[in-house]
RNA sequence: CGGGGUAUAGCGCAGUCUGGUAGCGCGCCUGCUUUGGGAGCAGGAUGUCGGGAGUUCAAAUCUCUCUACCCCGACCA
């Protein structure tokens, strides 16, 4: 492609409301525009991003035995009423109404639509597993969208729907997905990690997602330093703590007047915040709040202590006129010890022995605490609901876990039967008996991947594209092209050479000045760039360079157009 | 939804406090010069100052109101 037909419309400043690199780039760069919140154009240059990670995509899936379908974006209210999402689904589904009156919504994902597919056309155990996928538009209205494309309301996803007639066939696919997630983002030369994931409400054993690792990234992930246990923070473990001392203390109730944060009280009595106990209250599913005792400098992990059987989902702080009701003191002086409502122990803090704790009375504390001495522990409710730290020990004991940050760009996990029981999708067994199937679902957020791809891969003038997925292969940049015959015969004959070679290249036929091309050429960060130029022409040469390099190599203008051929 | 902020030319911003008829840099157009890292000179075009209402002789500026966008917290590919 000559650059003089495209609209690549590049940016010498930085947008104002562009804060990471990815955004700030693939604004900057021409590659996207937004038309409102959540909401973007995809120019030449990002669609034809988009387009190669697409293919890499479905290479990868069809040859991991995955069948590509297309299914529609607006879909009838009453298949989300048969799943039961229509209610279930709060306002980050768009709904809408047609000319009859009849209710639909921008589909946010397809569950639905492909088990409705399934029940119609498949009918015999001999017609499975079955394994689709789709590369298509979703539409989540976000509560914020942000970072560009990387949370945008409107966003390209693979999304993949298997069906099993058992656990076993549904593992063997799902380690299929596993590895073919694996090497689709091997092959974009992505720095990933997959890691366990929070399975939701769904359950099963398996889910994993798929971080690029990023410092920009949203999530935060766990792994070990000497073994393969990796896992999002919402769900990470460590190794259960060794027994403590013996206690020896003697429990001693001190005046804290003031004193009400863990980082106060522990500076007062002199002791390590990881020696004193935290108290959150938090509102119970039957009794009106559940106290959760954490170690002091430990953080509470809402999602694990959302799935406490009397801890209400979704889980909310008491407030501090409800912690005064239940227990006739502030926040700040909440302890274990005497404390008359339900209460949970984090196996760290059920660890503890001379602690320092709360005495449930205002301006006051205990030292020297010590359980079943001084307060029963209930040992059915000694369970991990805390956030790990980094140093802890990794769960399966190989090293201690460190912390990344990761942009979840793929999700893989078991639906079990929620979407094929309630949509009677079933099909008939050898014996004639109906069994309902398992599924799985794997999402890919390809939008997303262009975002994740920009920040492992740029520098302070602009992106640097891996091979595989470049907009374009290679970039001429041909210097005084208008007025230069020789640079224009040079220019064009490579120009051409690569073309009949079937090589993707784009050739800076404009009249600009050298500064201007070789500046938007880095921001742009095609991955190969030949310089033609009279200079070089002379002595029948041009320059050649990649990206990622800072020195140019001189080479003959035949032997680049043998280099291009082979 | 809560908290914070912004809205003035295509982009980045000043002007708002202290009302007086809109400006800077980049970009864009024309001409000349220049041509290996975002050129120089000269000339030029571009604004319902986010919308609406109000106060005033006079509003980008003061008041009220609406809207959009951005940032920080709960969702997810």
């Amino acid at each position: 492609m000559r650059q003089s037909m495209l609209l690549i419309p590049t940016m010498k400043e930085n947008p104002a409301d562009a804060d990471v690199a990815s955004h700030r780039l693939m604004l900057r760069a021409g590659l996207i525009r937004q038309v409102a919140s959540g909401l973007y154009t995809w120019l030449p240059l990002g669609l034809r991003v988009i387009r190669r990670i697409e293919s890499i995509i479905r290479e990868e899936m069809n040859q991991s035995g995955a069948q590509e379908v297309l299914m529609p974006v607006v879909q009838p209210a009453e298949l989300w009423e048969e799943s039961g999402r229509w209610q279930k689904m709060g306002p980050e589904m768009l709904r809408m109404r047609d000319r009859h009156e009849r209710d639909f919504c921008l589909a946010p994902t397809h569950e639905e639509v492909i088990t409705d597919l399934f029940r119609r056309e498949v009918h015999s155990y001999r017609q499975m597993p079955c394994n689709f996928y789709q590369i298509q538009t979703k539409f989540r209205d976000e509560i914020r969208p942000r970072f560009g494309v990387m949370r945008a309301r409107e966003f390209t996803m693979k999304d993949g729907y298997s069906f099993h007639l058992d656990q076993a066939c549904f593992d063997d696919t799902y380690r299929t997905m596993y590895d073919c997630y694996s090497r689709i983002l091997t092959r974009m030369e992505l720095e990933f990690r997959a890691v366990e994931a929070d399975t939701g409400n769904i359950g099963g054993a398996n889910s994993h997602e798929f971080h690029v690792l990023a410092e920009s990234g949203e999530d935060t992930i766990a792994y070990a330093t000497h073994g393969p246990y990796a896992a999002n923070l919402d769900k990470a473990r460590a190794a259960p703590p060794a027994a403590g001392r013996s206690p020896g203390d003697e429990l001693r109730k001190v005046a804290t007047p003031g004193v009400e944060t863990i980082e106060a009280v522990a500076r007062f009595l002199e002791v390590s915040p990881a020696q004193t106990l935290k108290t959150l209250l938090v509102r119970g599913s039957s009794e009106p709040v559940v106290a959760l005792i954490l170690r002091g400098d430990h953080d509470l992990n809402e999602l694990k202590a959302e799935k406490l059987d009397e801890v209400a989902d979704p889980l909310s702080f008491a407030t501090e006129a409800e912690i005064q009701a239940a227990t006739g003191c502030r926040p700040g002086s909440l302890g274990p010890i005497g404390l008359d409502v339900p209460a949970y122990v984090d196996v760290e803090a059920a660890a503890l022995t001379n602690f320092v704790c709360g005495a449930n009375e205002d301006g006051f504390h205990y030292t020297g605490a010590n359980w079943d001495r001084d307060q029963t522990l209930d040992t059915a409710r000694v369970v991990d609901f805390r956030n790990v730290v980094a140093g802890d020990p990794a769960p399966d004991g190989q090293g201690t876990l460190q912390f990344l940050r990761g942009i979840e760009v793929g999700h893989i996990f078991q639906l079990g039967s929620v979407y094929s029981e309630p949509l009677g999708a079933a099909v008939l067994g050898p014996d004639g008996a109906s069994i309902t199937p398992i599924m799985g679902c794997y999402g890919m957020g390809v939008t997303r991947l262009v975002a994740a791809i920009i920040e492992q891969n740029h520098d302070e003038v602009g992106i640097i594209w891996p091979d595989p997925v470049a907009p374009y292969d290679l970039h001429i940049i041909a210097l005084n092209y208008g007025k230069s015959e020789t640079v224009r015969e040079a220019a064009d004959r490579l120009y051409e050479a690569c073309l009949s070679d079937g090589m993707e290249v784009l050739l800076d036929d404009r009249d600009e000045r050298p500064g201007v091309k070789f500046a938007e050429a880095d921001l742009i960060g095609i991955p190969r760039r030949i310089t033609v130029g009279e200079r070089g022409l002379k002595d029948q040469t041009v320059e050649y360079r990649r990206r990622r390099d800072s020195e140019n190599e001189v080479v003959t203008l035949d032997g680049m157009l043998d280099r291009l051929r082979s």
